[in-house]
DNA sequence: GCATTTGCCTAAAGGTGTTAGGCAGATGCA
DNA sequence: TGCATCTGCCTAACACCTTTAGGCAAATGC
């Protein structure tokens, strides 16, 4: 009848990004998403293969925007600094975009997930790791330390773990930083010759 | 009509859980839990308030499940060997059952979540921190690192985030345990004096 | 100005969730 | 043992989501 919505991949992907962050991740349904265009369900389906489609891409989108952040906050910063920044990314990032975040952990295929923006992630990692000067494969585990911490604590923050108990969530994020800091401070070095190294290397 | 398949509350969640085992918890759905006791839908509602009822029954097993394997494991146990033993009872568990421990990070209401076996947790990762003589807030922060790790740890290995690179998980899991030990060990306390801290407490 | 392409539509089928009401097997009591 | 009741599973029906097939009209190209 009247003039055409004018659908597009980007248009379905970014609504369906926002739909996440009001209603969350996993009710974000094809439906919905026509609904919001006024559309018919039906229509959608030219744009994007189906629902699982629809997921890929929002969770595409939500980890390139996480990378953009990243990128941005890591640059021209080293160390601790550099460390802060980074983790501050990805938990302002989950604050402000709980169902991109979500769909950050969205399952992708390999072939998939090899040309999203996971790998950036990774090197920016090793990028923030790269002024502790850890070796091999220190470096791998470290990098999986800060994946494991970030994303353990800014799920458990979203689910509203830490809401109903005293120290707000905001100090034991300044804490983990500073522990975390200081811990990869103390791996042996070679370029830092170790003094505070404890039990942490007879495994 | 021949014999009642013999339904109840603890039947249908045992089979759900083990359903989510099978598919993911995500796909634990009344229906297939239907026609795996050869029953129709609408049966499972005389048992059951509805789906998300059903659900939450399998997120309160799971709690229960894992908080009881936590306690078996840290029993006798103290300092560094109560620490290993009660992350590897979490990772364990997540690995032998993933759809119980998806269900375990259900996000329950908060008197179902009080009534839960989720304080025997807080109170279990206490008591293992004990033995690092941590005083307050750094306890709790601590506490909260804990689970941050181990859920972080657990959920992308489980999503299999480590398994397309070098250094099998499992070295990377013991070097964050020692990591975690030496760090915790690291924090100053009124029994132990400091002396091996970094700058870790200048922030 | 016409042919083609593209975009949204109608129609239809299959799956899940949920409620209401019915019938028969199990249970309780005389 | 026989009857009344109760309980448990069933049929029926509706709402919502997903997906496919095929149609019509607006946009586009020449």
């Amino acid at each position: 009848m009247a003039v055409r919505p004018g659908l597009s991949v980007e248009r379905l992907v970014r609504a369906g990004a926002e739909l996440a962050d009001e209603v969350g991740f996993a009710h974000v349904t094809v439906s919905e998403l026509a609904r919001r265009f006024d559309v018919k369900v039906a229509s959608l389906y030219s744009h994007v293969r189906n629902s699982h489609d629809l997921k890929t891409r929002i969770a595409l989108l939500a980890l390139a925007e996480l990378a953009d952040r990243a990128a941005d906050a890591v640059a021209g910063r080293a160390g601790r600094d550099a460390l802060t920044a980074f983790a501050d990314a990805y938990r302002t990032y989950a604050v402000e975009h709980p169902g991109r975040y979500d769909a950050a952990r969205f399952p992708l295929d390999p072939e998939t997930a090899a040309a999203s923006a996971g790998p950036r992630h990774a090197r920016m990692s090793r990028a923030v790791l790269r002024g502790y000067g850890l070796t091999e494969p220190a470096e791998t585990h470290a990098v999986r330390l800060l994946g494991s911490v970030f994303h353990g604590f800014v799920s458990l923050e979203t689910a509203g773990g830490f809401s109903h108990s005293a120290p707000p969530a905001e100090e034991t994020w300044t804490w983990i930083l500073d522990a975390l800091d200081a811990l990869l401070a103390a791996q042996p070095s070679p370029t830092r010759p170790d003094t505070t190294t404890t039990e942490a290397d007879t495994a």
